[in-house]
DNA sequence: ATGAAAGCGCTAACAA
DNA sequence: TTGTTAGCGCTTTCAT
């Protein structure tokens, strides 16, 4: 099974030069004299010569690989953060290996120790308010992490994140400003949505400040697809519900759907604002009021701070928050 | 930048047996006895051991990593077929590299060279018809490649795909059964749409076939986004469209809401099919009649083949046909 | 069943 | 500017 047939030591014999050199070469090294370089370049590229990474990794201790943690792969959400660092480790020069962590088939642990183990140059994690299995591995191993859309109050790791207590706060006083009296706010899953505590309870003291207490408690959680919306819709009339705030766009889909199959004007009759502002937002009749969270800029600025950390260069800043904003569509008034 | 504390080598002596042991240990080797096997494991465990997985690379010449080439990684088409060969890799303990095409920051060639240098085990490519590049790239090297929802009449690659003609066929005869007159074709970009000139020429010869004549130049190629499709709805309207046929799910939505805005009846007067049944089909109002691709198992087939390449195994078949559906809905009749 | 030793293909001192 | 020579951490014959 040789998949490597030409090596650096090939190039070198045929160059009439020694490894080193075309090592040199490679490397881009200045100093190789101009006609050896020219020499060694045209046997590598008669003999067709690609230096074999996993050698190069091992030798030098840096693979160009970076590890990428998300919750999902089928997800417009981690879509659009993972284009943004995809955009830039490829401007810089590195692969990503992804991993989710969604299916019951690998556990959290495996999927980090398996990318550790392949000798990733850093880690971008963005699966939620990081677990303490990832803390813990992420606390022992020397390679840089970033922590994209995830906060985390327990550990020192480098984030960027948009401000989502304030995100949600804004959200609830718009709804109340609208008149509305009884929120409600609707979550996914524990491991599968971002910073969901942190919206919790800014939900819940936002509503409680404005004065709708009786909605401080109508927090619905474990809401993860679009059937799971739709279904849901059922509770929400039942608790007389006239706004509300959906993390996740599919489920806001379902939830808005099944009011409108009901009868339901919307947004006369019922508001919706979704937290996560992926085109779906935007497809929907009525178009969707959204949190509009610059996903593809934190998936950037993640991917930029992880090449600093590699490089042991200074960060400007630990915690980058960047700035969201709503978009206001006709799901709302 | 040592991020390798403990190696084969500290097991080892911590052991008192060689590193052949060790490494015999953590391969599962049968061939040690069970006490010394215990005594290894113990140490391991206390020591917090991690393969080198680069190091292993190197040595056994296999990385359990796969590259995944992809044209874009916000678009949920893709996103699905990932999720299918991302259940079986993990299932086979492969890591999967990513790289997408889309930005014009990479080369398709750097792209396939760098996967490939960092010895990938294999190789799944998704990106439209196969490029000449990538085709070449492909027949030159000894990595094992598999096409997922690429067909390529030129080479001998292994493939998993839905007969594209064929579907296309019967979405154009399920409209001209439905009385519709005067038909189009909605395409992407040439290099970012799956089997293009597939669907474009069985569009072509099912119109002419059914007399449905001034269809068959009715192709309107280069539609990307949502805002694309929204824009093209002046062109469809211009010549009359009563039915039509959209390649990809959100230009499908912009042409439908533009159609809605000026007032059109979706499906009455125009019916629309979208050829990428994901989520979006559903959630649109009216919901589209879309063709039903596997996607989840077209790439959880096309990793399971990988693997048998990998292994040197026989395939049953070199090229797999999957079933396909048309689900209706509301956007035809 | 276990160990010794030779690589895998490359980088990076260190010499020259 | 160029070459020599150790490794990097592991797998894998080949002995024992």
């Amino acid at each position: 099974m040789e998949k490597q047939e030409i090596t650096i030591y090939d190039v070198a014999r045929e160059a009439k030069v020694s490894m080193a050199t075309v090592s040199r070469v490679v490397n881009g090294n200045k100093n190789v004299r101009d006609d050896t370089r020219q020499k060694v370049l045209a046997v590598i590229d008669r003999l067709n010569y690609q230096p074999n990474a996993v050698a190069r990794g091992l030798a030098s201790k840096r693979t160009t690989m970076i590890g990428l943690v998300v919750p999902e792969l089928n997800n417009l959400y981690f879509s659009e953060l993972s284009k943004g660092i995809d955009d830039i480790a490829t401007m810089y020069k590195y692969n990503i290996i992804i991993t989710s962590v969604d299916t019951s088939v690998n556990r959290e642990e495996d999927v980090i120790s398996a990318l550790l183990s392949k000798q990733v140059d850093g880690v971008i994690y963005m699966t939620n308010e990081l677990s303490t299995i990832a803390r813990d591995a992420f606390t022992r191993t020397r390679t840089p992490v970033v922590l994209a859309g995830t906060v985390d109050a327990e550990s020192k790791l480098p984030t960027v994140n948009i401000d989502y207590q304030a995100s949600i706060t804004e959200a609830v006083e718009l709804l109340a400003n609208n008149g509305r009296k009884k929120l409600a706010l609707v979550v996914g899953k524990e491991d599968a949505d971002i910073n969901r505590s942190y919206r919790m309870k800014a939900f819940a003291e936002a509503t409680t400040k404005l004065g709708l207490t009786d909605s401080a408690d109508l927090i619905f959680p474990n809401n993860f697809g679009y059937e799971d919306g739709y279904d849901l819709y059922e509770k929400i009339k039942a608790n007389n519900v006239d706004g509300m705030i959906v993390t996740r766009d599919v489920t806001a889909a379902g939830l808005m759907n099944a009011a409108l199959d009901a009868g339901v004007d919307v947004p006369a009759d019922l508001e919706i604002i979704s937290a996560n502002n992926t085109i779906i937002s935007k497809i929907v009749r009525p178009s969707m009021t959204a949190i509009k969270q610059p996903l593809y800029d934190i998936g950037a600025v993640s991917m930029r701070m992880l090449t600093k950390l590699i490089n042991n260069e200074e960060l400007d800043e630990e915690h980058v928050t960047l700035p969201y904003s709503i978009s206001k569509r006709n799901s709302t008034k």
